[in-house]
DNA sequence: CAGCTTGTTGAACGAACGTACAACAAAAGG
DNA sequence: CCTTTTGTTGTACGTTCGTTCAACAAGCTG
């Protein structure tokens, strides 16, 4: 039987070889936590060699930014398809929003190590902290959006999306470090009771 | 002129020295954020050698969590301060309460940085999100007290209690990473009049 | 099949890290 | 003044880190 010459590895396009690098960041994130996640450990995740993470990125603080904008994306994407999914209400399209907000999978530990990786840049680096500005921006600007939709006056929009913002955060971030503190059903009813007393009431 | 001899070091207390190290941390979290955390750099910002830090602490991280709870309990201790100003009308105690929680001082990044390097260690040790609970359930339980003193209803006190602290972490939070978005006075308007929609009104 | 492009490797380097420990000296007691 | 105690030092060790780069090979081109 004649032995088989396996490929020693696998070429990629640099934009697939990329994302599997994020992919490898945040899953070692959400394993070994920020102190851990180095140069080697992220390679071996991957299945590649470490000297390819500096190829593509310039330093582990930057495949961090990358990972966060990626694992923002993905829960944008998230609660983006919660709310196409809830139907041409205003209303419950704002619903479905705070309350994807704590599904499983985005209220989720793993997912906050990769939060809290950034937020740790944030204090020394300028440019990430501008980056954090920019997506927490848009973050509200969307939010915005579903309030206006619900008849917020503009006057009150930013005020509001703040403050919705602001607890929809708080929440998630407990249910994230404790989540046996209290259970999801009660953070989308606590977050749903808030939108009550914000949005006018729905014409009867 | 004899040339007096100095000495080489000062002696201290264990728990002065356990201090000034807690102090040193969390100066140096302040500066160069969780990766530039070393035991080197720490120990040089209290003005002692390397070695001293492993000999009062069991590595960076207890250091760390103590530097969390040294900093917790100052913020209480503030918070506390700001509610016993506030007279006894226990509404005015509330916002003092919350008011007091985006003074400067309080929401400030270089204190974020100790919670953020904190909340970094929850994820991959369980005896930290222990304390993390326990930290946590107490400034709940604090607030509470204050909740039931204006005269919401028992059977809604531990709802009410999470609602406001994760509305108040979560504009502190952003307030300290994105401290040109809004103002802090914004934060604390929109933190009183949530409260006004949970505690029912005051006897005119 | 030969040649070229380039994604990928893996070792090597210096720097910085956490830790341990023997030597030292400051403060207290006699 | 001498002895004891112990907080503190500073070095040394082994490990791990980020970074670099010459060599290699996978896959495309002709």
């Amino acid at each position: 039987m004649r032995k088989m010459k396996e490929p020693a590895f696998k070429r990629a396009e640099p934009d697939a070889r990329r994302q599997s690098l994020i992919e490898a960041c945040a899953r070692v994130l959400g394993r070994v936590g920020t102190a851990g996640a180095s140069v080697r450990a992220i390679a071996q995740e991957a299945g590649v060699s470490p000297g390819l993470v500096n190829h593509y990125f310039d330093g582990v603080d930057a495949l961090v930014a990358a990972t966060y904008a990626h694992v923002d994306g993905m829960v944008t994407g998230a609660l983006d398809a919660a709310v196409g999914e809830a139907g041409p209400d205003a209303r419950d399209r704002l619903d479905a929003f705070v309350t994807a907000s704590f599904a499983p999978g985005i209220a989720d530990r793993q997912l906050l190590a990769t939060w809290v990786a950034f937020w740790g840049l944030v204090t020394a680096r300028p440019d990430i902290a501008r980056q954090h500005d920019e997506q927490y921006a848009g973050f509200r600007e969307r939010l915005e959006g579903l309030l206006a939709g619900c008849g917020v006056p503009a006057s009150e929009l930013r005020r509001a999306a703040i403050a919705v913002t602001a607890l929809v955060d708080g929440l998630w971030l407990e249910l994230c470090l404790s989540p046996g503190c209290f259970a999801v059903e009660e953070a989308s009813g606590i977050a749903r009771r808030f939108l009550d007393t914000i949005v006018p009431p729905r014409p009867a």
